[in-house]
RNA sequence: GGGCUCGUAGCUCAGUUGGUCAGAGCGCACCGCUGAUAACGGUGAGGUCGGAAGUUCGAAUCUUCCCGGGCCCA
């Protein structure tokens, strides 16, 4: 006989402890590349596409990420959702391609790229600046393509989309030329910023702020149509006078409008001017400022009466009394006075000088009010024959001067003073910027289409109905911004884009561009690039256009009988606006690549509903009747934890690298996954931290599961199979749980709802397993012979639920689950991302299995108060007597007592013979009795055996002592 | 200033049509286990549901106003 104490030690060794090659830490960092590039080895994006797809094609639509620095946080965000999506649904048993984008053209690459160039971009021909844009465009691709693999997603990376490709741009023309074949493009004058010393348009990224001193001056606008002062009981046979400031006084010829603000009190004046009685119109809240810069004592001038637009209870005193209008006070011609909300009273007299060629905000009340678009100063700064002969021939400058004197001189100038004042200027000239109007195409969105309505009822028809948004206020918004926008403004005076293929004729006005000579120009760049443009003649960019059989060749060009002279032609110097070439890769992309149409999905942040949604649903209504997307869903933006804008300079942005380098992809992951992303959304270091404790939780419990099956089956599936008669096993129990678990995640990823999926696989994992089967059925894994069937039915349930967690878990912890599903099959099993989402099965789970927890909820609490009361420490000292109430009776006879003494942690359960109304609970205190010295059970069995130890008769019999 | 939207325990979030709706998880505190051990289990504390008024027998839930965020415009 060996000694006691040996033999206390010895039994460790004769139980199938828990043992797997799964290891606890994850070690993320290191691992996640390496199974990047067994998923590159093994082609697994290829090899999904081959696999069978019994639901079909589920299309989703990549929007394209603008190639320009390095991803930041709400890259991460959007991708990982994206690639949740597309993993949800190939799982779910659709082919889901996820063909990613990028947006390369446009204003910051060619600002970044002339910045750069500095002096040497002047001697530059434009294709040489694209060229260097290109390059730019392709090192940011390369650099996001990289990081967003590190993220995990998995998009055909070998086979993107690129704005800048020639397929893609041959592409976008198409769309163009299907809406100029419909008549719904136009050209007209809209104001941009103007570099004269560079004559060409600037944008907003191209302007630098620096203090200028101008000449600001106070005009008198003479009133003309009195009949609303009238009705207020001004003197109509004094002269009347609307007053307005401007610090540009050479924008005066083109005053077409007075805007006044339509919430503030507007004074009518008796003033003496130059001895003679005269009323003055000037917002009441800044009267007594401007009399005083002229220089007028208080004394010398009184209000007759004052009015608003808007009535303080609503009522449109304005509509009541019509139109004022004024004479213009040295061209001849009248103008109203209109309304507009932008007008403040912080300068000036409250009423302002409306240009409409010459200021955005002029030009948008310009559109509403149906005004030219007038503009007489000419590419070069000077006025066109349209101004007054005194103007004509002179810079806007010199105008400056000439039109104050002439004020002065005709007395329209109320008063004058010298102002410093922020103005814009060229970054590159240094010279001070004007607006000016100069012609740009335009997309209608009020034309009929092909489709007998506008672009415009189209969208908002459509989206009323026929598209899905998540959330659903993303209808509403979508609406608000079609009702509110104006025509689409396409084109762009830049070079690296794709250029608008119209050629411009002798004349100002004569233009090339019907839909057969775009589609000349497209199957040209589709062979040679948009480069091509820049370096061919018109001739050649037109080859393949037969003017004879296209009825839209306009007559200046092409005459039937006669050769076209291709001499006259001169190639636009604009480019599309590249949300244009962003809201055609529909076609540039699911058409072109055969992806399906219309797209299943689309999902960006919330600010694209003004942006990418919109701008892609307009093209693609009227080339095709219908959206482009059946779903939009849209996440919010990120805040820090104060709920506070994002921004670099404030010090609270993240760095996705330094993210992944402290965290690793799986737990970044598991942090989306866990959020509500509708709206807004809290980023912190430490909400990554909590996030890579719960994926920690998460690993722990697969790796237990795992430990547990010591001998991973081949078949996949266990050496046991389950009937009826397992119903009331624990393992049925948590079959049947599982089965809740599947249908819950799967309705989940099937509606979006990844948050829900998160709470759901948590749930399961901590409560289910962890705290509750885990536990319970720890002792028969361990203690029991290791091919007892009550072991190997509970090996068989947990492989089942092993194998469907981690299919459950794969579409937001694809590394560790593709980790665990090794474990779990063996390494030559391919991927688990090749497999599908588990099936609920049939599991033959006691429909009293509720009632039961229930009770063990009750039995649980007093075992806790009995230990804590006689001071039991350990649970397995207690036993329990349950006394069943009527309802409980008959149930509590189907269920093994070691079962129910398992799932309460305790020794044993015994019924007792007597019946109470309710099922009452007596706890045991076993401490007097014998313990197991292999389980450390007291059941009731143990004795001494032959091997000289105390043990109960499972144990006897594990170790074949009986 | 306008359109859309959000504001529930320290944190992340649930709360159908107004009546067990004041909840869950994390975190925290305490206890247990030491055969899942840089793991595992149990127990507990925490909120006048952004503020005010109103409708109602009754409101986190409806109405109005206010405060504070976010996106897009202006």
């Amino acid at each position: 006989m060996a000694q006691p104490t040996q033999e206390k030690r010895s039994y460790r060794d004769t139980l199938n402890l828990p043992k797997t090659a799964f290891p606890m830490k994850a070690n993320l960092v290191q691992n996640e590349p390496a199974t990047l590039k067994r998923w590159a080895k093994q082609g697994l994006y290829q090899k999904l596409r081959q696999r069978e797809h019994p639901k079909g094609r589920y299309t989703f639509h990549d929007g394209p990420p603008y190639a320009n620095g390095a991803i930041h946080i709400g890259h991460l965000l959007n991708k990982v959702l994206k690639d949740m999506v597309v993993r949800s649904k190939t799982m779910a048993g659709y082919d889901c391609p996820y063909i990613p984008g990028w947006d390369c053209h446009g204003l910051p690459i060619e600002h970044k790229v002339m910045q750069e160039l500095g002096d040497k971009a002047k001697g530059m021909e434009p294709y040489q600046v694209r060229r260097k844009c290109k390059t730019y465009a392709e090192k940011f691709v390369k650099l996001q393509s990289g990081q967003m693999q590190r993220l995990l997603t998995l998009a055909d990376y070998d086979d993107p989309y690129l704005t800048m490709a020639p397929a893609y741009e041959a592409a976008v023309l198409e769309v163009f030329a299907d809406l100029v074949s419909q008549g719904l493009v136009y050209r007209a004058l809209k104001p941009v910023h103007w570099s004269i010393a560079n004559q060409t348009a600037l944008a907003d990224a191209e302007l630098e702020y620096e203090d200028r001193e101008d000449t600001s001056v106070y005009v008198l606008f003479e009133v003309v149509n009195k009949k609303y002062f009238q009705t207020r009981g001004v003197d109509t046979s004094v002269p009347l006078y609307l007053m307005i400031w401007t610090t540009t006084p050479w924008t005066l010829p083109a005053n077409l409008a007075v805007a006044i603000a339509p919430r503030a009190d507007y004074g009518v004046y008796r003033i003496k001017l130059k001895g003679k009685e005269c009323f003055v119109v000037v917002a009441l809240e800044v009267a007594g400022k401007v009399f005083a810069a002229a220089g007028i004592e208080p004394s010398s001038y009184s209000v007759v009466t004052h009015f608003r637009a808007d009535d303080e209870d609503g009522t449109d005193e304005w509509e009541r009394f019509g139109d004022i209008t004024y004479r213009h006070p040295f061209i001849d011609r009248t103008g109203p006075v209109v309304t507009a909300d932008y007008v403040t009273l912080e300068d000036g007299t409250g009423l302002v000088h409306t240009a409409p060629g010459h200021g955005v905000e002029d030009y948008q009340t310009g559109l509403r009010e149906k005004l030219d678009v007038y503009c007489p100063v000419q590419a070069d700064g000077t006025f066109d024959s349209t101004a007054p002969d005194w103007l004509q021939g002179k810079d806007v400058w010199k105008a400056n001067e000439l039109v104050v004197k002439h004020l002065h001189d005709s007395q329209h100038l109320f008063h004058q003073e010298t102002i410093t004042h922020s103005y814009p200027h060229d970054w590159r000239s240094k010279t001070p910027v004007i607006f000016r109007a100069t012609e740009q195409w335009f997309v209608s969105v009020e034309q009929p289409t092909k489709h007998n309505q506008s672009l415009r009822d189209l969208g908002l028809q459509q989206t009323a109905n026929d598209v899905r948004f998540y959330p659903e206020w993303g209808r509403n918004r979508m609406r608000g911004m079609l009702e509110s926008r104006p025509d689409w403004c396409l084109s762009r005076q830049r070079v690296w884009g794709l250029p608008i293929p119209a050629f411009y004729g002798p004349d100002k006005d004569q233009a090339l561009l019907t839909a057969a000579s775009v589609r000349a120009v497209s199957a040209n760049i589709r062979k040679h690039g948009s480069d091509y443009w820049f370096k061919a003649t018109p001739q050649e960019l037109l080859e393949g256009y037969d003017p004879a059989s296209d009825p839209a060749a306009p007559s200046w060009f092409y005459t039937k009988g006669l050769d076209p002279d291709y001499s006259k032609l001169q190639k636009a110097n604009d480019i599309f606006d590249v949300w244009f070439e962003s809201g055609s890769s529909w076609h540039a992309v699911l058409r072109q690549r055969d992806q399906g149409y219309p797209a299943d999905l689309y999902l960006e942040g919330s600010d694209q509903h003004r942006g990418w949604f919109q701008l892609s649903l307009l093209p693609a209504l009227g080339v095709t009747g219908q959206p482009p997307f059946r779903g939009v869903l849209t996440h919010g933006f990120m805040v820090d934890k104060d709920g506070r804008k994002m921004s670099k300079s404030g010090g609270n942005a993240l760095e996705v690298d330094t993210l992944l380098k402290d965290f690793g992809a799986d737990v970044c992951r598991w942090w989306v996954s866990s959020l509500n992303s509708d709206n807004d959304i809290k980023v912190d270091p430490e909400f990554f931290r909590l996030a890579g404790e719960e994926y920690r939780k998460v690993r722990n419990t697969l790796r237990f599961l795992l430990s547990n099956l010591d001998s991973p089956r081949k078949d996949g599936g266990g050496e046991y199979e389950f009937t009826d008669t397992d119903a009331t096993s624990i393992d049925a129990w948590a079959l049947g749980q599982l089965n809740a678990l599947i249908q819950q995640a799967r309705n989940s990823y099937e509606g979006f709802q990844y948050r829900k999926v998160h709470e759901a696989i948590f749930h399961f994992c901590n409560d289910t397993m962890s705290a509750i089967y885990l536990t319970a059925v720890k002792d028969r894994l361990y203690c029991d012979a290791p091919d007892s069937p009550r072991r190997r039915r509970t090996q068989a349930a947990i492989h089942r639920i092993t194998d469907a967690l981690i299919r459950l878990v794969a579409p937001i912890l694809p590394h560790t689950a593709e980790e665990a599903w090794l474990a779990l099959h063996g390494d030559e099993a391919e991927s688990v991302h090749l497999a599908v989402f588990p099936d609920p099965d049939a599991t033959p789970a006691d429909a009293a299995w509720d009632r039961l927890m229930e009770l063990r909820d009750q039995a649980m609490k007093q075992i806790e108060d009995a230990r804590a009361t006689r001071d039991i420490d350990n649970p397995l000292d207690c036993g329990l007597r349950i006394t069943p109430g009527q309802d409980d009776a008959e149930i509590l006879t189907r269920f093994d007592l070691v079962d129910l003494a398992d799932l309460c942690g305790i020794s044993r359960v015994e019924i007792s013979d007597a019946h109470t109304a309710q099922t009452a609970f007596e706890v045991l205190d076993l401490r007097d009795q014998p313990r197991c010295e292999r389980c450390w059970k007291r059941d009731g069995t143990v004795k001494p055996r032959s091997d000289g130890g105390l043990l109960s008769d499972r144990d006897a019999l594990a170790l074949s002592l009986v």
